[in-house]
DNA sequence: TGCGGCGTCCAAAGCGGTTTGAACGATTCT
DNA sequence: AGAATCGTTCAAACCGCTTTGGACGCCGCA
């Protein structure tokens, strides 16, 4: 069934109809309901394709995942991210298109996806230091909102962030007030805007207390279970360990619990270990007491706050540059506690 | 710069450049050369929505997503499928279309899809037993491929599956040679078919060996770490625990682990574990020697494989239901090993 | 010489909607 | 009463491509 068919079974004329289903305010009520009825009783639907052409909008919202070619990794925080995102779209009738892209080929990717003219606008994921993207996309013109930002870009663009800085900085005060002196931060890839900023604040914490960093508690790679448990075992064999760690997200962080506990230590009580917890649906940080400590920030929501900013701006392009930023809340869990006395003892001594 | 502008650049008609790009054989080769330099030169591409509207194919394959309403669950094993398939739809031209479904509205969003044309098949995840959209997929007349089967469903359809009665057969027969008596399964949800099916290899193992069932040893919900160390657990605290341990995927994998370790028993030695590896990118299953002794098949490839299947059922209506069974591979890593003494000791002594 | 066939190319008709410009009767205004 | 306005409807153009049904010149064959 489409517009035409419809039209002749009311014997009305296309433009007719086509103005009653979307709402036009010169037709009659009466004509109006009649045609609404009639398309619901056919299960009328508009045939998309159709929309598109004779409007010039596509309706859609690009995601572009960003596959590093060498790893082949798709980050977790992506499906949530995209669920979110994927129930604002549902609102507002937009549809998303999903293109894998290694990270070489991007330029291309983009480029093809404003002359096919396939989507109104796009989210940029993973977003790096200086990222070429932002530029890229401005040249081109498709509008777009990046998740995270992108540290010396200095042109304005629309955003969506956790503060990561002041999540990692408040963890990191945090376990100095414990008591604790020896802290390992296992990080992202430092090439992340992410892990940028969160290695900001965790040594402007360190700093502010006047403690000296050290790069051998400094780990940065892929967030995986195993990394994670690579680099707590390399760093709990230093003959100065570490004492507390904080960890990236959730999974490096199974990772450095398996290392605490494969060598006989105890989380909370010998180690203690904070992460960032993006409330990824399959990694409940428990249920009523949280296992970790941690600095949460649900991705899910960002997903549907970083979507409505973007079809705000594809539907106003007048809007200017869209910025927001959202706190991560502090939760303490049981995975940490005061530093252990011998830490303590040895501290007492001085060097 | 459209095709009319380009044909008139040229002196030709639409049609001669249409056909000159798209390879018909009845252009004049030198002309084609011309067309074919004058598009690069002028970087023409397509409007992928007037191709779509002209052709009435929408050149889009799309990816239903469920959500359960209920937990807000999104599978990540999903993500890594996705990147599989997009690498092959990038491949053959096609893009992918993504839509978040709340499981009660299913039906409406894949007849939406339907009667809009935005998308020439869909792959179906997460499939149940005797799964609604089977039928109703058929019925709509969507060429479509599941992820997985759907028992009791007797209509053929497409489908790529693992060996998942197979593989946990073999896994539970791997423990059950290494002496161990107390098995206990930690499965997904059981009314989705992968979870099924595993349980049937698990118990099919243990029949053929003669030994009973304990329900107090099967466990079967969302496969969240803390799923798994939940019930791990719970089942470590019976009076007679098990001494092993076969879960449905790394992540409650990751809790077993968790709850083994916080009872003080050592995994490998006192209790072990063997997992379903999906190969995820964020859960390597260690390096060179394996952590978990694993049920190994890529999803990446799954999703790569299905994505295959679609687009050759699609440009091929004739194509009859094409079914495709991946076998996982049994690896041995560091999670496994004999039963402990204590339960031999008991088996010595007898019933 | 006449005709069918072949190689190239083009005009025009879709695809299924939206949107512009105009028609037309009824109502209001002067 | 005639003009202007309003409310409602429609015909036709258009979005940018594909595809059908010729057109045209040239060659080979009978």
């Amino acid at each position: 069934m489409n517009l035409k068919e419809l039209a002749t079974k009311l014997g009305l004329s296309p433009t007719t109809v086509s103005r009653a289903l979307n709402g036009y305010p010169e037709v009659n009520e009466e004509t109006r309901a009649r045609v609404l009825a009639a398309a619901k009783r056919h299960n009328y639907r508009p045939n998309t394709r159709a929309i598109r052409l004779a409007t010039g909008r596509a309706m859609a919202i690009g995601h572009v995942v960003p596959v590093s070619s060498k790893h082949e990794m798709v980050n977790p925080v992506f499906a949530d991210f995209i669920a979110g995102a994927g129930e604002t779209y549902l609102r507002y009738g937009y549809d998303m298109v999903l293109t894998i892209a290694p990270d070489e080929g991007e330029d291309r990717v983009y480029r093809d996806m404003r002359s096919r003219g396939i989507v109104d606008g796009v989210i940029v994921h993973g977003p790096r230091q200086r990222d070429p993207r932002i530029p890229l996309l401005r040249e081109i013109g498709i509008p777009f909102v990046v998740h995270g930002r992108s540290t010396g870009t200095d042109e304005p663009y629309s955003w969506l962030d956790v503060n990561n800085r002041r999540a990692f900085q408040r963890a990191t005060e945090f376990l100095l007030d414990l008591g604790h002196r020896r802290l390992a931060l296992i990080n992202g890839l430092e090439f992340m805007d992410f892990a940028i900023r969160r290695r900001t604040g965790y040594l402007d914490a360190l700093a502010s207390r006047g403690i000296m960093q050290d790069p051998a508690l400094m780990f940065s790679d892929e967030m995986t279970e195993f990394n994670g448990y690579r680099a707590a075992r390399a760093m709990l064999a230093l003959p100065d360990p570490p004492t507390a760690f904080l960890v990236s997200m959730m999974i490096p962080g199974l990772g450095v619990r398996r290392a605490v506990e494969e060598m006989g230590l105890k989380v909370g009580r010998d180690v203690s270990i904070i992460i960032h917890d993006d409330e990824l649906s399959y990694f409940s940080n428990g249920e009523d007491v949280p296992i970790y400590t941690a600095t949460r920030s649900s991705v899910r929501e960002a997903g549907r706050q970083a979507a409505e900013m973007l079809i705000q701006i594809i539907s106003n392009p007048e809007t200017g540059p869209l910025e927001r930023l959202l706190e991560a809340d502090l939760i303490i869990g049981q995975s940490t506690g005061p530093a252990p006395r011998r830490d303590r003892a040895a501290e007492r001594q001085g060097p």
